[in-house]
Formats: C-alpha cells, structure tokens, sequence
DNA sequence: TTGAAAGCGCTAACAA
DNA sequence: TTGTTAGCGCTTTCAA
C-alpha cells in the first residue's frame, strides 16, 4: 500500500503509463480512452490502494496546491480564528495549507518565507511582523503571490485585507461621547503597528470632531495583559480619573479589568470600558463586554479567493481592501448623567 | 530569483552538479573538496539568491521534512494551542507542519490523512475524530508513523499522548466532596469519546470512593454551550438542585454560567461549578473557575519527540502515555456548612 | 486510442 | 578531490 506508482499500475494491467496518467487524471474522455481500458485501470487503481506522490508531481507541473500562512502567534484566538477561516476556506479550493508561527519576530519571518518557497507553495497568506515591506515585495515580485491579512503597510503595492481599523477606533470613541462621556482614554498596544495607529487616529479623530481633542489620552506601549493592567493601574491613582477607558485589544482589556476590580471601582457604574478584538469568553465577563468585532471570517473568505486567483492567473494581485469592523454593545459602558460631567 | 538550480550554479562556476549538492549540502568536508572550490561554489549560490527545490529533494530522498497535524477544530481555544505547541516544537526539530482541520468529521479525516499521505509528510500527528482506530492503524502498518493526541482508542497499538482524563474527574470530584459538596451534577460532552468516559469514569468513582455513587447524575451529550445551557436550565428546574456542577469542557461551562444566572443563583454561594479545560478569561469570569487544566505544552513536545524518533529510527512506535491534569483553584467553589447539608 | 521518451531538480552510487 | 549517471514518480509532447 502506498507504494504503488504509475510504473506497477503499468505493469499489471499492460497499458502505458501515459495512459495510466491520463485516466487517473480524468483526461479519460479528453484522450478517447476506450471504456474498458478506463475501467480496468480504475479498478486495478483502487485495488492496489494507489496513491499519487503529489511531489513527483509538483515537480513535473510546478504546481503544489499548497498555500503557505503565516502566522505570528497561532496561540492568540484571534489568529487562531484566522487560520482556522484561512485553513478551512483553502481546503474548499483545493489547497492544503502549511502553516508556520513566526513568534512575531521578522528573521523568523524571512527565513520562513523562504523556507516555503523551498517547499514551493503556490502563493502565501501573511500577517507581517516585519516593519519593512521591502523583503516581502521582492519574494512577491520574482517568485509567488503574497496577501497580506490583518496588518499592511504604509505604501505597499502588495494585496491586503485588513480590518479597518480606523472605522473601528472612531465608532468606538462616538459611542462613548455619544453616552456622555467625555473623558476617555485609550490604552494602546505596540505604538508603530498600522493596526494600533490607525485605531488611535480613529479614537482622536472622533474627540476631535467633539471639540473634545484636547481630552485625548493615549498610553501604552504594547499588546500585553501586564500593559493594560500597569497602565490601568497609573490611570486609576492619577489625578484625573476617566469616565471610560479604551483598550485596543483583548489582553489589554484583561489587564484593565483585573487593574480595575482590584481598585474597587465597578463596571460600568463607576468607569466604562470598550474594546478591540470580539471573543466568546467576552460575553460571560461580568458585565460583558462592550468591543470592536473583527470580521475575521470575511477577512479569511477573501485573503484565499485573492490569493487562488492570483495563483490562477499567474500574476500579482493588487486588491487592497478594509473591512469595516461591527461594533458589539454590551454592558460594560454606562450612560453618563450630565451631573457627573 | 528563485529559478536557480544546481545546474545553472553549475554552468556558471564550472563545477558538476554533484559537486555543488555536496557543497551546499555540509558535505563538504566529508569529500574533501578544496577550500576554494567551496568558497566559489558558496558566494555564487548567495549571489544568486538560490533556492533549493525540496521537492525534488523529497523525491529523491524519500524524506520531506515535513509533519501532517490533523485537528477537529483549529478555532477552538484549547486544539489551537496544541497546534501552537506542535509547530512551534516541529519547528525545532527541523520539521514544517501541513495543518489540515478535519472539522469533527471522520470522512473528512480519512480524506485529509490520504492527502496528507499523498504529499510525502514524514509522519502523522493527529486528534482522531474517528471512533475507530481501524484506518489510522492500516495506515500506521503499511505507511509512516502516527501519533495520536488529546484522544485515543480503547484498545490501540497506536502510540499516544493525552490527557490522563480519569485522573482530572476524579480529583475535581474530590476537590468538590472534600469541601462538603454531596449532590454533584456532572454535565458531559460526546459520550462515546474517550475522553469524555474517563472523565465520566473518574467522577464516578471519586463519588464511589465516598459512598455517594447512588447520587451520580451525568447528563449532556455534546460539548457545545448550548448543551451546557440546557442541562442546567434542567437542573436549575428539577426535583434536586445539586449543589454542584461539573462541567466537562469550557463551552459546557459557558451555557451552565449563562443559565445560572439568568436563574438568579449566584455563583459559588448559591451552587458550585468546576470545569474540564484551561483558559485565561477563566480567570476573569467573576468568580474565576476552579477547573482541570490540561498539559497540553507537555503533550506538543512529547507527540513531536516521539513522532520524530520514531521517523528517525524508520519504525512505529509505540509508547502511549497519560499525563496527569491540574487543578487549577479560584473561587467558584465554596465550602458547604454542615447544615446545608 | 495508445505509447515512447524527455525532463522537472535533486541525490547517491560508482568511477576516475 | 571531482565528475558521470541513473533514477525518484509524474506529466506532456510528439509520434503512431
């Protein structure tokens, strides 16, 4: 089992191994191959167990069926959500992904890419954690089709889908002022990251449009559970206590909670809290928690159907697209009374 | 880029291919070839950016490098976390991981493990969904070497690595009569999964152990949150309220926390809950859960070092291990006074 | 309607 | 110390 080839198919039923090729691949009618001829082979393919050797085969056609995704920490729910669209959405295509956690470190990240050429995949799905787009825009451009998902970069020619996180700070911040508050602030992950900049121009954006800019707080420095807690922590014992703190994700947004309830404050009767990134477990805080939704699902369904295109055509794509995020209302945020103000 | 070959280094250094492959390969020494031939031989492939094709080094060589992991459900917390670890330790090992998601369905695995076949990975990790270990086991005999993880089948010659299940339902079972508990419900997942019957079977006898078996409940039959949902709105709603629950997986934990409190009881005064599977929010539900937490770090580095010996050493292994859960305590247990009782 | 044969890029046995 | 050559299993062109 196993170990059968064209070669002993060939031999044991006495037609070329042309032939063998042809009705195994479905190119039976394409040939004219006679009916029996067909069945024969067929029939002699499954009782041997006949399994093709996909390598020997991407050699000859230079083509694997293999998209490669990289991912810079698969034990993150949200990349794991991704991967697991990305992976299930590739499969319907035909393509079996090998997929590669880069622990959010660039060398790891080049050496990987190439690793995967090596292995010649068709075309590669990647959330970046380099800051440069340069090396990734040459593999794109002398070798295979690359997308980009969840973070892009500044001027890039490479295809992305992305959340659009801009949307996503502004909603965010106006559905706070719109229930009074005021004085808000935002904890931020990792400052350069396009995602965390683009959710804190949307956050200043919507105080600045509110006469309220000169309220802006932003602290942090990155994606970290201690981050939004040590800052939470400073916030609380500071001078001036916001009504609603913003956390731009998940872990983040942890941090804050335990900071808070260590503190004694309740949510939301005593401070508001909003967040990035949607997640089950959000829904049985107490109170549950009122975030920013990714369209994760969309953002796999696309990054493969660009990517398989792009591979079918034979060329790069150049789809840039965001998505705009759902924002998701729970009880984590009160309605501010004017006295309060 | 990417396009160059042994034989096109070949051509413009002068030297035969075979020379170039021992090169580029560290077999330098082993052939004695001249410094300076090596020298050239290295600055002409960095020159040219060359790329080995590992597919045709797998056809040649029968060894691709490569581990198939196969995984019910990539977007669930828990599974993406062995993934996590699998990779990441594969990685290691100088081995790239071919991730498939089998989606719970055993057609799908049968399929996804041909596939996987098909493309020449050196080895199969995989969480079966199949409740029989037929297919994995002919694969085994005749093919490369299998591993299975988290589940495993009654009477199996196949090598695993999980979970010691019985272990964790007997001592959160313990953990719950030692603190006075007496009527502990006990909400269940798939009932023919093993998993499930050892955790099932731990619970049993901890309550045996007790002179409390005729008080066992175990009810459920799947582990969605919705099944947790129901079963305790059932409970909540029975005769004989318990005075706790045990959960068999997070989702499980999810539906009992949400029926619980729409119910009123309060959580751990009114009625106990303890869980099956570790997570971080669980440490921001309010209260956090006790629950049993998996070894699945461990579990990852032991299937990939057994995986990898055994493709090492060309032969099936055979060791089958059970590594003991943790109890993990927070605060959704309370102690029952006597009167209560 | 079927077959022969070249070749994909690489390794390794054999030769020199 | 280096080279020649025969495959690995498959597709595909050309020929019949």
């Amino acid at each position: 089992m196993a170990n059968e080839t064209l070669v002993t198919i060939s031999q044991r039923t006495g037609f070329s191994i042309s032939t063998i090729s042809r009705v195994l691949n479905g190119q039976a009618e394409k040939y004219r191959i006679s009916a029996t001829t067909v069945r024969l082979i067929e029939e002699e393919a499954k009782r041997c167990n006949y399994i093709p050797n996909l390598l020997a085969k991407g050699l000859t056609t230079r083509r694997t069926n293999i998209i490669g995704l990289l991912i810079p920490s698969v034990d993150n729910p949200y990349f794991a959500n991704i991967a697991s669209v990305v992976i299930c959405q590739a499969k319907t295509q035909g393509f079996t992904t090998m997929i590669v956690d880069t622990m959010e470190n660039e060398k790891n990240e080049q050496q990987d890419v190439l690793s995967l050429i090596s292995r010649k995949v068709d075309g590669i799905i990647i959330v970046p954690c380099d800051r440069d787009p340069a090396f990734l825009e040459r593999i794109s451009k002398h070798n295979i089709p690359i997308v980009l998902i969840d973070r892009y970069f500044d001027a890039t020619s490479l295809p992305y889908v992305c959340t659009d996180n801009y949307q996503g700070g502004y909603e965010a911040t106006i559905h706070l002022i719109g229930l009074g508050h005021e004085r808000i602030a935002c904890i931020q992950g990792v400052p350069y990251s396009m995602p965390n900049k683009e959710r804190v121009r949307g956050y200043r954006e919507a105080l600045r449009q509110n006469n309220l800019e000169e309220n802006a707080r932003v602290l942090g420095t990155d994606f970290s559970v201690q981050n939004g807690y040590l800052e939470t922590k400073l916030l609380l014992n500071g001078p001036s206590i916001p009504t609603a703190i913003f956390t731009l994700s998940n872990t983040i947004l942890l941090g804050a909670v335990k900071a808070i309830r260590e503190s004694g404050f309740r949510i939301p009767q005593d401070i508001s809290i909003i967040s990035f990134d949607n997640n089950t477990y959000l829904d049985y805080l107490d109170p549950a928690i009122t975030r920013v939704s990714q369209p994760t699902e969309e953002i796999g369904i696309l990054a493969v159907k660009i990517l398989t295109e792009s591979i079918a055509d034979n060329k790069t794509g150049d789809t840039q697209i965001l998505i705009p995020p759902k924002l998701i209302v729970c009880n984590s945020v009160s309605r501010l009374a004017v006295l309060e103000k």
